[in-house]
DNA sequence: TACTTGCTTGGAGTGCACTCAAGGGTTTTA
DNA sequence: TAAAACCCTTGAGTGCACTCCAAGCAAGTA
């Protein structure tokens, strides 16, 4: 129902994925191995063919770990969307207690902020 | 001019230290080791004393770690601080800097944020 | 005195998130 | 066709920030 059938879907080698999101090819293989990837698909000879649902999960992934997730806790959420609809209860989960730890890390950076401003500012303030 | 020649200074034990500052007694003789600290008293014994300037400057260090900056960072700056006077804008520089850093990190963590709420949104708008 | 608790040191070990190396196959370009 | 560029795998290495260990000294308590 929502697969594509497009004759003419785009496929993208390790390199071109490398530079369009900035990750090395080390990393996305490795990240791959670790079961953070949907099963990439591979050419005739084996080499990698990424998709571009694949770039748009490794751009939400590249969100994830912008929030400060943990690789361990980003493997888990990956299994649970593989494991299916039946696990949205518990990938909600997942993202809200990661919700409420960037928040308390934004509450901590604004405050550290805060000294830093003052400190600055007495530097600033004799000469 | 500034030197307190007051003949009572409270002097704690590491384990208060730890107690106090939430660090761990490793993690303060590895503060001390690496040049993180300010020379720290000692007893007849050889056991650390330290001061409540030394609280003070911990407690600066945790609002520099609370903002991401590196320990080799850190350690930077409390070298600054040893040398005197004259570094004070080296100083300033660096906290201006880190404090760029912060402001960026903020600005992702929000931007992070957004996306984690439209996520959670869609999961729980399905059920 | 014997025991317990707390402190000392130097160096080794840990967990995380990559990052690289070696050795070999494939695809593109001149 | 030959060279250059690209890709594969497994496994080891790196950098950071701790964290722990072993062996021993010192102070306080039963």
């Amino acid at each position: 129902m929502s697969q594509s059938l497009s004759l003419t879907q785009t496929r993208y080698t390790i390199s071109e994925v490398a530079a369009r999101t900035g990750l090395s090819q080390h990393t996305l293989r490795w990240y791959e191995r670790i079961g953070l990837m949907p099963h990439v698909d591979r050419s005739h000879s084996g080499q990698r063919r990424f998709t571009d649902q694949d770039l748009d999960w490794l751009g939400f992934v590249g969100k994830l770990r912008a929030t400060g997730m943990s690789v361990a806790d980003m493997v888990r959420y990956a299994e649970l969307v593989r494991e299916g609809e039946h696990t949205r209860g518990e990938r909600r989960e997942l993202l809200e207690r990661t919700r409420r730890e960037v928040r308390a890390r934004i509450t901590e950076l604004t405050d550290a902020l805060a000294v830093l401003d003052y400190k600055i500012d007495m530097y600033a303030g004799t000469r």
